[in-house]
DNA sequence: ATGCGGACCTGTTAGC
DNA sequence: TGCTAACAGGTCCGCA
C-alpha cells in the first residue's frame, strides 16, 4: 500500500491527532511483525508525549522525550485514529493509546510492518542510516542520479527503488515516473545520459507531487485518516494497464518482470 | 562492490 | 463450486 505519498498523507492525517498527546498505553494484540515488536515496548511509551512526527523514506518518526518511535508500514500496512473505542479487527495488531482518549490504530494483514524505539538520533538507526536522498529535497537532482549511476548495469527501474539510491519510490511511482520521463525501465542505469537524467528527477518530484495532492494512490485499500482513499489510482498511465492504450501514443502498454516486481512501459514512448 | 533471487506473510483473484 | 497458483503497494539478507 504506502509509497512515500501515502505515507506521507498518513503522517498529514495523524499529525493533528496525536501531536503533544500523551501515551498511557500500548496494546500489542500480535507482537509478529517483520521484527517483533519489542516486548518492553509498552512501559517505554507509557506516559511519553509526542513532540513531533517527522517522515524519512517510508518510515514514520515520532519523536517524545526520551527517545523516538520508528514505525514502518510495510507493504500493507496502514494507521488510523480513533476517537472512540471500536472492536480490533484480526490484522488491527497495535493500538497506541493517549490520555485525550485517542486511539493510534496499526493494521497490517501481511505484518511486513515494523516499530523501533530508539534513544539516539532515528536517522543514525541501522535501517535509516544508508538511505539516500529524500526525492522532493533539492540535494536529490539529475545530477545526483547521474554520477551515481555511471558504470551500473542494473535497469535504472531496480535503480531508483534502491531506498540507498532515492526514499521513497516503490514499483508504482517507479514506473509512472520512468513513462513520464520517456525511459526504457530496462535501461541499464549507467547508460542514461546526464540530460535524461535531469527529466527523470524533475518527473520524480512531479509525479510524487501531484501523486501527495491527490491524497495518494488507492488500490485495495489504502484509506486516510478520514476514512477517504486516495484519488491519485486515476491519474496512473501505465501502472496496472498491461494491453491498454498508451495515453500519448495510443499503442498498447506492455508487463514484464523486473526485479520480481511487475513494470509496465509503453515501448513506443520509453527507450 | 554490485546485483540478483529468496525470504518474510496473508488476502485476493485468475484459471482450470 | 472448489482447488491451486500467481500475485500484491517493501526491503532485508545472503550468495555469486
Amino acid at each position: 500500500m504506502p509509497e512515500l505519498p501515502e505515507v506521507e498523507t498518513t503522517r498529514i492525517g495523524i499529525a493533528p491527532h496525536i501531536l503533544g498527546e500523551t501515551i498511557t498505553r500500548l496494546v500489542v494484540r500480535d507482537a509478529r511483525l517483520r521484527w517483533p515488536v519489542a516486548r518492553n515496548l509498552g512501559r517505554i511509551l507509557r506516559g511519553q508525549q509526542i513532540r513531533r512526527l517527522a517522515r524519512r523514506g517510508k518510515y514514520l518518526l515520532a519523536f517524545m522525550q526520551d527517545g523516538c518511535l520508528i514505525l514502518h508500514l510495510g507493504m500493507s500496512g496502514s494507521l488510523r485514529v480513533l476517537q472512540q473505542a471500536v472492536e480490533p479487527g484480526k490484522h488491527d495488531h497495535i493500538d497506541i493509546l493517549f490520555a485525550n482518549g485517542t486511539c493510534l490504530r496499526f493494521t497490517d494483514p501481511r505484518r511486513f510492518g515494523s516499530l523501533h524505539w530508539t534513544r539516539q538520533d532515528p536517522l543514525r538507526h541501522e535501517l535509516l542510516r544508508y538511505l539516500g536522498p529524500e526525492p522532493l529535497d533539492n540535494d536529490f537532482d539529475g545530477e545526483y542520479l547521474y554520477q551515481r549511476s555511471r558504470g551500473r548495469k542494473q535497469a535504472v527501474k531496480n535503480f531508483i527503488m534502491d531506498s540507498r539510491t532515492v526514499v521513497g519510490i516503490g514499483n508504482i511511482y517507479a514506473n509512472e515516473s520512468l513513462f513520464a520521463a520517456g525511459i526504457h525501465p530496462q535501461r541499464h542505469a549507467g547508460h542514461i545520459s546526464r540530460a535524461r537524467y535531469e527529466r527523470l528527477a524533475r518527473d520524480i518530484k512531479q509525479v510524487l507531487r501531484q501523486a501527495l495532492r491527490k491524497g495518494g494512490t488507492t488500490l485495495r485499500d489504502f484509506v486516510n485518516v478520514d476514512g477517504r482513499p486516495g484519488y491519485f489510482r486515476h491519474e496512473l498511465k501505465v501502472y496496472d494497464r498491461a494491453g491498454q492504450d498508451c495515453s500519448v501514443c495510443a499503442r498498447p502498454l506492455r508487463q514484464i518482470r523486473l526485479g520480481q516486481r511487475s513494470s509496465f512501459y509503453c515501448p513506443h514512448c520509453q527507450r
